[in-house]
RNA sequence: GUAGCCAUAGCUCAGUUGGAUAGAGCAUUAGAUUGCGGAUCUAAAGGUCGGAGGUUCGAAUCCUCUUGGCUACGCCA
């Protein structure tokens, strides 16, 4: 598609500058002016659409004017692209002749399968994207899906891109929050583990967070012992280390199943157990750098009214480091353990303050690469009926969701009578919940709060993850049943794209056209609901499609054979924007 | 208080670098099935793009102000 664009640019350019030539108008007073390619209004207009406002003045012609001029040359022009067009008032509108590009594009998609729409725009690019970061006191939540789902799909629209990608995962494994569960199971556990009560690990410790809370109501030492086991392990007191280890295995276990039934990896894992330490060194050289300040308490400060900021603490007075402190450590760290040209860090707009002065006084340290680190930040999640409060108990656990989730789909797929003609009832039910869950998070741009509805998530019908993966599972059994026919018929055909001149064809081909370039946006600005708009619009117009027109009895071996190949390249694009967005493919369902 | 983010149909959301009459889904109403999977499709209705200025030939989009909501501003993470 952008071939076939840039073409039409060059002709128009071409035209545009015959025509000032014309007129008297010196050429190069134009040719910093842009071109414009814009999508009609309406699809029977055209594919193209070139606005000639920019030109107005430079020509001193009305727009209209320039566009019925341009028309006329480029008519007279012996080597134009193939097409029709028209001068719509202000616009020329461009139709293009899919005939050729079509078989070039199925030619290229036969071949590519799963490959077409990547693109090489990132390639040499070594990016480091950090999502998730669970703490090990309890178990994932709704706002965590989020989190992972963003993560996991920009990865792969960034590897799509041809970029170098590692996925990493920075596990909240240690601090005051983590000894509170430790305490409670010291107080309550009775050597209970969650094989002896039968319960999934993490929900397992984080059952002893709540314990924790409950019991601290009423003790108001709770605080000070949660602290002084937090110092105790700090210490590495045998035998608390030992219960951290034990709990934590649980905790970090149950968490990795959720990942695994939710489709989601890392390359590499950090454990702030292990990094929080890291940090102190770049903040005492900083210190003799004359970069930061020391009170007279001993504690170390940056002044940040540089970017309109107050300032900010970076060690303690007893020379213990902080939060901030060690995410300074794990950035050096990282870039020494795979130098990165970018690190994106998915987490939450809580955060949009600690990141921006995280950025800064990399930066002020010294290192240019601090330019390169983005806060990919997104919005909280609320449900229909309020906010998410962990105060309140409102939490939606991850697992939980997608537990109910999965039982709305199973329900519907017995209702509909579908359970002989599904492989495996709890993997597709499972799957669907997937689709449905990541797709509603997606469809949704990541910088906005946003209400998850699990009802309408998991519905059939509308702009739902369910809907985009029942157009796979229809195409793919009409395929089955044309591969069939085709067997006993043993015509072997040609494909002839000439055949598609059906409107809807014409719109498919184009948006399956325009499927790299989709891509290549969405990489660019970070934004997988770039993907999931796109893929909307194919499964609407194929379904549309569809439902006017008949493929396998369409009559001439040749007509149903185009809209087969037809019908198989709109397959490929669902397979492969599905990847994706981490929807699962569902040959049935 | 200061800063950041958000505001588009009753509800949930799209809206590429400013461009033609601002689009979907849900819900509502009215239709389509001797059918390749109807888990679908079509149509109607629904809008002062929070408000006011400004820039521009042209603004949901850019700038200023303003209103409302959320978040952050800790020797917590």
């Amino acid at each position: 598609m952008i071939e076939i664009k840039n073409n039409w640019e060059l002709t128009v350019r071409k035209a545009l500058s015959e025509y000032a030539v014309s007129l008297g108008i010196c050429n190069e007073s134009f040719t910093s002016t842009r071109i414009m390619m814009q999508t009609p209004p309406k699809p029977e207009m055209g594919d193209f659409a070139i606005p000639f406002f920019p030109f107005s003045k430079i020509f001193r012609k009305a727009p209209h004017l320039i566009a019925s001029e341009v028309k006329n040359i480029i008519e007279g022009l012996k080597n134009r692209p193939k097409g029709t067009i028209s001068a719509d008032g202000p616009y020329l509108n461009i139709k293009t002749d899919l005939v050729d590009a079509a078989k070039k594009l199925w030619e290229k998609i036969d071949i590519e399968t799963l490959a077409y729409g990547r693109n090489r725009s990132m390639n040499g690019q070594k990016i480091m994207i950090e999502f998730s970061c669970p703490n090990t006191n309890k178990p994932l939540h709704l706002g965590h899906l989020r989190n992972n789902i963003i993560g996991e799909s920009t990865a792969e629209i960034l590897k799509a891109n041809g970029a170098d990608v590692q996925k990493v995962n920075l596990i909240n494994d240690r601090g005051v929050h983590i000894c509170k569960s430790m305490l409670a199971y010291m107080q309550f556990g009775n050597e209970r583990t969650p094989r002896s009560e039968n319960k999934k690990s993490d929900h397992f410790v984080g059952d002893f967070y709540v314990k924790y809370n409950d019991w601290a109501i009423n003790q108001p030492d709770a605080e000070k012992e949660a602290q002084k086991l937090l110092v105790k392990w700090e210490n590495g007191d045998k035998k608390t280390i030992d219960l951290w280890s034990k709990m934590n295995t649980w905790a970090v276990d149950g968490i990795f199943e959720t990942y695994q039934t939710t489709g989601i990896s890392f390359d590499k894992l950090y454990y702030e157990s292990e990094t929080y330490m890291l940090g102190k060194d770049l903040v005492l050289q900083g210190l003799e750098n004359g970069i930061f300040t020391k009170e007279k308490d001993g504690s170390v400060w940056i002044d940040l009214s540089e970017i309109g900021l107050d300032k900010k603490i970076l060690l303690r007075s007893d020379g213990t480091s902080l939060y901030i402190t060690q995410d300074l450590g794990t950035a050096v760290s990282r870039h020494e353990d795979w130098p990165f040209n970018k690190q994106i860090y998915v987490v939450a707009s809580e955060q949009q303050y600690h990141f921006k002065v995280l950025f800064y006084i990399l930066k002020k340290l010294g290192f240019s690469w601090a330019d390169n680190l983005f806060h990919l930040s997104y919005g909280m999640v609320n449900l229909p009926d309020g906010k998410m409060k962990s105060r309140e108990g409102t939490v939606v656990d991850a697992d939980d969701l997608l537990k109910t989730l999965a039982k709305m789909a199973k329900r519907e797929i017995i209702q509909k009578n579908r359970e002989d003609d599904v492989e495996d009832l709890t993997l597709t039910s499972s799957s669907i919940a997937l689709a449905a869950l990541n797709y509603y998070l997606l469809q949704v741009n990541p910088t906005k709060d946003m209400i998850f509805n699990p009802a309408e998530s998991i519905s059939f019908n509308g702009n739902t993850g369910p809907y985009l993966q029942y157009m796979g599972a229809r195409i793919t059994s009409m395929l089955k049943k044309y591969e069939l026919v085709e067997k006993e018929n043993s015509s072997p055909s040609e494909f002839n794209p000439s055949l598609l001149d059906l409107q809807d064809e014409h719109a498919l081909l184009k948006q399956i056209m325009l499927f790299p370039e989709t891509v290549e946006l969405a990489g660019k600005e970070l934004n997988p609901t770039i993907i999931a708009g796109y893929l909307y619009d194919l499964s609407r117009m194929y379904s549309r499609y569809y439902h006017d027109h008949r493929i396998l009895d369409a009559g001439a071996d040749k007509l149903i054979y185009a809209r087969v190949v037809l019908s198989k390249m709109v397959l490929q694009i669902l397979k492969n924007a599905y990847i994706l967005l981490g929807i699962p493919f569902l040959e049935s369902m």
